[in-house]
DNA sequence: GCATGTCAAGTTGTG
DNA sequence: CACAACTTGACATGC
């Protein structure tokens, strides 16, 4: 059903050469200033956020690039305890909801697939408490974005394994169960290179109906005995029963696989990298590379297509 | 202007 | 035990 469909690469939060910049700030530097102050700096940011966030869109679509992951800071410090608002304290709200239209017209207009891939601190694994109370707050932040952009996935690593996987897994899969819908429509999870391994997360995956995002520069650094190929096909099998296009990720060692740790990203992808088994599928693969979208549009002729 | 240290958050592995 | 690494970049500060 997928063989010879269309495939889709991905764009990863920023760029490298394209003047389309997004704007952050501290929340060290907004605790010195009073509250309405705040909002205001708050309000500019998130507007011309999401403004790049549209050029962004419009770059994309231009050059043929079929998918965006949207960087988790479009709002900044939107969860913090102290600094922390909503999209109604901001004084721009109606400008920043214009742009969000804007945003999923031109999502719809090129059928561009969209994601969110929540920083390391999110753990739905994790014992303590405070962490999955942190962690449900940002994911409702993010899931907030992704229905207001039009977005489908909300990818999320495993967490830690606190020595003992099987004990890990369960907290997972019961704080998992707890989400709001908002979330849990878009929750995946990717295999790592410390701890879970596709090996690992498959079979959890397919017991409880959630997509697993395939990083084979992951797999690589953490193999698990089973083959690129074997995780590819129960991958794109499982997505074929929930009805969702497969997600892989794909990055290339920046000092070689021989010469030190293969873990950190290079500037762009060497082909060599880039994995047979999943030539020809429908499928997006998102570049996870230093050039960024050098690196996605070099990768895209390097494999013509 | 430019260089440098800092930034909310978790977990693991290395030195 | 401290610190870097992870999608690292962008901001704030000080020269």
């Amino acid at each position: 059903m997928y063989n010879n469909g269309k495939m889709r690469f991905g764009l990863c939060c920023i760029f490298r050469k394209e003047p389309i910049h997004f704007r952050q700030i501290t929340a060290k530097t907004l605790q010195k200033l009073p509250r309405s102050e705040q909002l205001l700096r708050l309000s500019d940011i998130c507007l011309q956020n999401v403004k790049s966030l549209y050029k962004s869109l419009q770059f994309v679509s231009e050059k043929g690039i079929g998918a965006f992951r949207v960087l988790s800071p479009l709002f900044p410090r939107y969860t913090h305890p102290d600094v922390g608002y909503q999209l109604t304290d901001l004084p721009e709200k109606a400008e920043i909801r214009y742009f969000f239209e804007k945003i999923r017209k031109i999502r719809d207009l090129h059928d561009l697939r969209l994601s969110f891939h929540p920083d390391q601190f999110n753990v739905l694994s994790s014992p303590r408490k405070e962490v999955i109370l942190n962690t449900i707050r940002e994911l409702e932040y993010q899931a907030m974005l992704a229905e207001e952009v039009g977005a489908e996935i909300i990818n999320l690593h495993a967490g830690g394994t606190y020595g003992h996987k099987k004990n890990a897994l369960k907290r997972l899969e019961k704080n998992i169960k707890d989400l709001p819908i908002s979330i849990r429509s878009r929750l995946t999870l990717e295999n790592d290179d410390v701890s879970w391994t596709p090996a690992d997360l498959l079979p959890f995956c397919e017991s409880y109906y959630i997509p697993m995002v395939y990083d084979v520069h992951h797999h690589r650094c953490l193999p698990d005995g089973l083959s690129e190929t074997e995780v590819t096909r129960k991958v794109v099998k499982l997505c074929e029963k929930l009805g969702k296009e497969p997600l892989f990720h794909i990055s290339s060692p920046k000092n070689g696989w021989h010469n030190g740790s293969p873990k950190p990203h290079a500037d762009y992808i060497d082909p060599a990298d880039f994995p047979e088994c999943w030539k020809g599928l429908t499928a997006t693969v998102e570049v996870e590379a230093k050039s960024k979208e050098l690196a996605v549009l070099k990768l895209m002729k390097d494999l013509g297509s």
